[in-house]
RNA sequence: GCCGGGAUAGGGUAGUGGUUAUCCUGAGGGACUGUGGAUCCCUCGAGCUGGGUUCGAAUCCCGGUCCCGGCCCCA
């Protein structure tokens, strides 16, 4: 009661931890089968890292302090930044691409309630360099198999950002925000009306997020090729103006490179689709998925699942350009992150730990007690009393703690070398040697 | 940040201004110093926190903390 934990954290108690290891293990397994290798990095870093693109949302929850040396810090709220920071500075000379995978905690302040927390954990994967319908398709898919690795089928939503900037670029810049924003919260109504007020209904936006699946890309493959009328001078114009500054230009022409391009890609998206077909993946096309994070560019995927209220996203991701923002090459990477705490929540995994083998003992022989437990650890899990207990004690605690077998040794097993094995179930017991109880445990734990 | 519901032994609960706060479970010990989960006995252990009202507050009022549901945002 004096002391309780921070609001919007957790403690983990044996059972929990076990089911949560047990889920990861499954899930990482997957992503190993793909060609993931797991890194980590760190769990603070440098502020600016956060707040240089990951959108005022982020930015506004996010724990940050100074440091007894007066830099500012922040906790991470999320893994791609990082990892990101990383390839730059250490793997820009590895062979390309790379696929990455990383389990770890990020934090956010934010108000908890179900299946959000202030300290969380994703589970995430990028694939950094890759061509980019059959990386984007290689992601989303595998994204998909780690949730079935865990027996969770998730809703599969696909959309592309590419076509909607491209969109954006012929609303007035003023009007960008509030677009995105009633785009982003579902305002329909208020998203008709003030597309007229400002003379931009003639653009097709608003069918283009009310379709869905297949007539939804059709729709934008036809937006795009109506986008591509005029666009020459008007592309030449942008370029011109960007091309001066050196700090500015990579973002810069990450935007408008983007946008210029619009109807190339939509082809690739269109591509992406295909793919993603061919891997079965269940899914639908969404231009509505518009996503906080602002360093998307290209295609980008949400995932929801039942039964977690109003926190149904279980994995969010896609295509962005994160690189030359921390001063490398421009990189086009794809990545998904999986919200893990939401995954345990509806995740069906029966808690089957198995009590260690007990080696109970008399008093007398307590230092050869010790001696036989080190060397049957070597292969069976073994406890010992260390509270001091007598012999009918310490067997009614291995009892209330669920063990299956206790070894008994006292005076008279040491005598003839031989140790007792008691079977707690049945109540059975044999007088075995050392070599015949570490066959006898390991086949009888194992196949339990 | 906003709206609403909560908080009583380690866990789950009853009570609703009035002596020593209910019950289940748990933990420790004993009956049983070489054989356990049963039984019996004993013991331990609680009204989130800080104010206020009152002769008297776990109970009523206010602030804070934390939890839960929703909004927002996200994972």
């Amino acid at each position: 009661m004096i002391l309780q934990r921070p609001r919007g954290t957790r403690d983990f108690l044996p059972a929990e931890a076990w089911r949560r290891s047990v889920a990861r293990k499954a899930m990482e397994s997957i992503l190993v089968r793909w060609g993931y290798q797991e890194i980590a990095t760190p769990t603070f870093e440098h502020l600016e890292l956060f707040t240089m693109k990951s959108g005022q949302s982020v930015i506004d929850e996010i724990y940050s302090f100074k440091d007894k040396g007066g830099r500012d810090l922040a906790l991470r709220p999320e893994l791609t930044a990082p990892v990101m920071r990383m390839y730059v500075s250490e793997l820009q000379n590895a062979p390309r691409p790379q696929r990455l995978y990383y389990f770890g905690n990020c934090f956010r302040y934010e108000r908890p309630q179900k299946g959000r927390f202030r300290e969380f954990w994703q589970l995430g994967a990028e694939l950094i360099g890759g061509s980019r319908p059959d990386s984007e398709a290689e992601v989303i898919a595998l994204a998909d198999q780690t949730l079935r690795s865990v027996n969770v089928v998730g809703e599969i939503h696909v959309g592309y950002l590419g076509l909607i900037r491209s969109i954006m670029d012929r609303i007035g810049a003023e009007h960008r925000p509030t677009v995105m924003r009633m785009i982003d919260k579902k305002e329909r109504e208020a998203l008709a009306e003030f597309l007229d007020d400002i003379g931009a209904n003639h653009l097709g936006l608003l069918d283009l997020i009310d379709l869905k699946g297949k007539d939804a890309l059709d729709k934008a493959v036809e937006i795009a090729r109506d986008l591509g009328a005029g666009r020459a001078q008007e592309s030449a114009s942008t370029a011109g103006a960007s091309a001066g500054s050196s700090e500015m230009a990579g973002r810069a022409s990450a935007r408008t490179g983007r946008s210029v391009s619009a109807e190339l890609r939509i082809d690739e998206f269109r591509e992406t689709v295909e793919l993603l077909e061919a891997y079965g993946v269940d899914f639908t096309t969404d231009f509505e998925i518009v996503r906080g994070l602002e360093y998307y560019s290209g295609t980008v995927f949400e995932i929801y699942a039942e039964g977690l209220g109003a926190q149904r996203q279980i994995c969010g991701g896609g295509t962005y350009e994160l690189a030359s923002l921390f001063g490398g090459k421009e990189t086009s990477s794809t990545g998904f992150g999986l919200g893990f705490d939401r995954i345990m929540e509806i995740v069906q995994i029966e808690d089957e730990r198995k009590p260690p083998v007990f080696l109970a003992f008399t008093p007398d022989v307590k230092v050869d007690a010790a001696k036989i437990a080190k060397k049957l650890r070597q292969k069976v899990p073994v406890v010992l009393d260390v509270m001091g207990r007598g012999l009918g004690a310490q067997l009614k605690a291995a009892g209330s703690a669920g063990a299956q077998f206790v070894i008994i040794l006292g005076r008279n097993e040491l005598d003839n070398g031989k140790l007792t094995l008691r079977n707690m179930l049945t109540g059975e017991q044999e007088s075995l040697t050392m070599a015949q109880i570490e066959d006898t445990l390991n086949e009888r734990l194992s196949c339990l």
